[in-house]
RNA sequence: GCGGCUGUAGCUCAGCGGAUUAGAGCAUCGGUCUACGGAACCGAGGGUCGGGGGUUCGAAUCCCUCCAGCCGCACCA
């Protein structure tokens, strides 16, 4: 089916188009009606002609017959009222809609970069927004239709790892996996930063392991590989409890790229770009300047010819352009890298392997802060790890409904309790502009009041609770949606603006766009249901109720889902 | 110094390809109520949209400038 929006702004674009092609019908919802086109003015505008007759130019060629009533207000606003058969065929067709109006695309491949925490450390809250928010955009991308390629950069390569291994070998294998796979990576990390710092033989050894490692030697990679294993088990289990899509199969990190990195200075070369400066080789893309306002290079390779992290960036844009085909490329890193990432892409498209055709974003987001407005951090100025955060919401969670008096289990309290937490904490993160810093405050985000996660899974369940209720099934097929009462009407507007909440929500790759409109939605259900008693009703308005409550349901399940939220059917 | 992000009600935030009287949540105050799940709903107070210029019939939204905060600016990722 298609979309209202989508309905409407055809029939504009080809009424605008017919006075001036390729004109704007700025097409948006309206408080003074369902939806305005803004696209007069501008057209007047540019044509020299008064608004108002614009507007009559306009009309004059719009064909909005059984969709729409037209009503040019102010200086020439086109305010748009739907009329009910429109709602009601639109809606009608939701009923054995499983996507609920959201075309599918065919054909796009996007690759979505995020999570990428470090081998050997535990995940904190530093990894969190870039994994719910890279996970938000897994999801929505999916549904919409994109084939997506998730990768997980994890930090698998480099000096540290030299004591690393030496570390492992101090403790005997045996004895740093059973201490690795209880999920002590930090502690095991600690200790080998201890001894490096401490103990110039070990350090020696380090050192000596690095070259080891870089140069394949093959017992150093058995040891490095046995790291790697049992920290992406270990990623796993919190992505688990996170309820995020990765599995170690999007795992592709650093060290996937070591054998391209050559090839990448070659062709880096072969362009033309590749300038020698202290002993490194830079590419000095054009427009960047250090402090001092001198050219600034991204170094490719080090003077004491490693790579760093940009030859791997390069390298893994030119493998998802060439070998994964990417039509769009999304990195989900915090905002501090942004100046990094202009820099990469610059290089990327000079050097010709990123084709003006293929999108490719820094999806950037601020820091998440403590409740002194600094980076979060616990009392004791450690990082906040992220299972310990999960546990503690769930822990409130369950206090919360242990108050309660509830017919559940304990066990069933308990995943119920799951996840609320993860949907507080997700929906706090998701809800806002990215770009943003947010204060990190566990008492709002898993409140059951406001704009919350839990608020909305509550909305859910109320409305699942109707039906549990219902002894004589009803057939949505049946109704016919007259949308007497404002309050239905209302609600039905909302339900029918899914498809173009979820397509802004992409376009701008702001997960907070879906957010708010199942916020919005869920208002709208409570005043509907507040207004409009649904089991008491007498047919028909009964079972157009139930319809509507029905299609609401779906929605804000179908929504949270895109969001990688849960929707229990019972609070 | 250069660059980026941010600055909207007491607090947390939407709105920012200009457009008709600035929105929401929380908190506060006042109502609804023998409740289709009150974990709800309705209403009120509260804002010179960081300051100042400019473009425009019209700017929170676009441009310039200043202020404040955070972040980045050559071999750690």
């Amino acid at each position: 089916m298609t979309g209202t929006y989508d309905v409407l702004l055809a029939r504009l674009t080809s009424a605008f188009d017919a006075v001036a092609v390729g004109a704007d019908p700025v097409l948006r919802p309206s408080e003074r009606s369902d939806y305005q086109s803004n696209g007069v003015m501008a057209l007047a505008k540019s044509q020299g002609v008064n608004p108002r007759e614009m507007a009559e130019r306009v009309l004059a060629g719009l064909d909005l017959a059984d969709v729409a009533d037209v009503e040019v207000a102010g200086p020439g606003f086109l305010n748009l009222t739907l009329t009910t058969a429109f709602l009601d065929a639109q809606l009608r067709e939701l009923v054995d809609d499983d996507r609920l109006g959201v075309g599918r695309l065919e054909g796009r491949v996007a690759v979505i970069d995020y999570s990428a925490p470090n081998v050997a450390k535990e995940m904190h809250v530093g990894h969190l927004r870039s994994t719910v928010i890279g996970d938000a955009l897994v999801r929505m991308y999916r549904f919409r239709g994109y084939r997506v390629i998730a990768r997980n950069h994890v930090g698998d390569w480099g000096t540290p790892f030299g004591m690393l291994i030496e570390h492992l070998l101090d403790l005997g294998e045996e004895e740093a996996i059973a201490s690795l796979s209880i999920g002590d990576l930090d502690g095991f990390y600690r200790a080998a930063r201890t001894k490096f710092d401490a103990d110039d033989a070990f350090k020696e050894r380090s050192r000596a392991r690095v070259v080891a490692l870089q140069g394949g030697d093959p017992e150093t990679r058995r040891l490095w590989r046995l790291l790697v294993d049992e920290s992406v088990a270990y990623f796993s289990e919190v992505y688990a409890a996170l309820d995020v899509t990765l599995t170690p199969a999007d795992v592709v990190g650093e060290s996937f790229y070591n054998p391209m990195l050559d090839e990448v200075v070659a062709d880096l070369a072969r362009a033309g770009l590749l300038v020698e400066s202290g002993g490194a080789l830079c590419v000095f893309p054009e427009g960047f300047t250090n402090r001092d306002g001198e050219p600034l290079p991204l170094i490719v390779r080090k003077s004491d010819e490693g790579f760093g992290y940009a030859a791997t960036d390069l390298a893994a844009v030119r493998d998802r352009v060439a070998n994964l085909h990417a039509d769009e490329m999304l990195y989900v890193v915090g905002a501090p890298q942004g100046q990094h990432f202009e820099m990469v892409f610059a290089v990327a498209r000079a050097a010709g392997w990123l084709p003006e055709s293929v999108r490719c974003e820094h999806v950037a987001f601020g820091n998440v802060l403590g409740p002194d407005r600094k980076m979060f951090k616990s009392r004791s100025g450690e990082t906040v790890k992220l299972i310990g955060l999960l546990d503690e919401a769930r822990d409130r969670a369950e206090a919360a409904l242990a108050l309660r008096s509830s017919s559940l289990t304990t066990q069933e309290r308990h995943e119920l309790a799951t996840q609320i937490a993860r949907a507080a904490i997700k929906y706090a993160d998701l809800s806002t502009d990215r770009s943003r810093d947010y204060v990190f405050d566990l008492d709002r985000m898993i409140a059951f009041e406001g704009d919350t996660g839990p608020y909305l899974q509550y909305a859910h369940a109320r409305l699942r609770s109707i039906f549990r209720r219902l002894d004589d099934g009803f057939d949505a097929h049946a109704v016919h949606f007259v949308l007497a009462e404002s309050a239905e009407r209302d609600l039905a507007l909302g339900i029918l603006a899914f498809p173009e909440a979820l397509d802004a929500a992409i376009a701008t790759l702001h997960p907070h766009r879906l957010a708010g409109y199942l916020f919005d939605l869920a208002q709208r259900f409570t005043a509907f249901y507040e207004a409009c008693p649904v089991l008491s009703a007498p047919e028909p308005s009964k079972g157009e109720r139930l319809a509507l409550c029905e299609l609401t349901a779906r929605t804000l399940s179908l929504g949270l889902s895109l969001l990688g939220i849960e929707a229990p059917e019972q609070m």
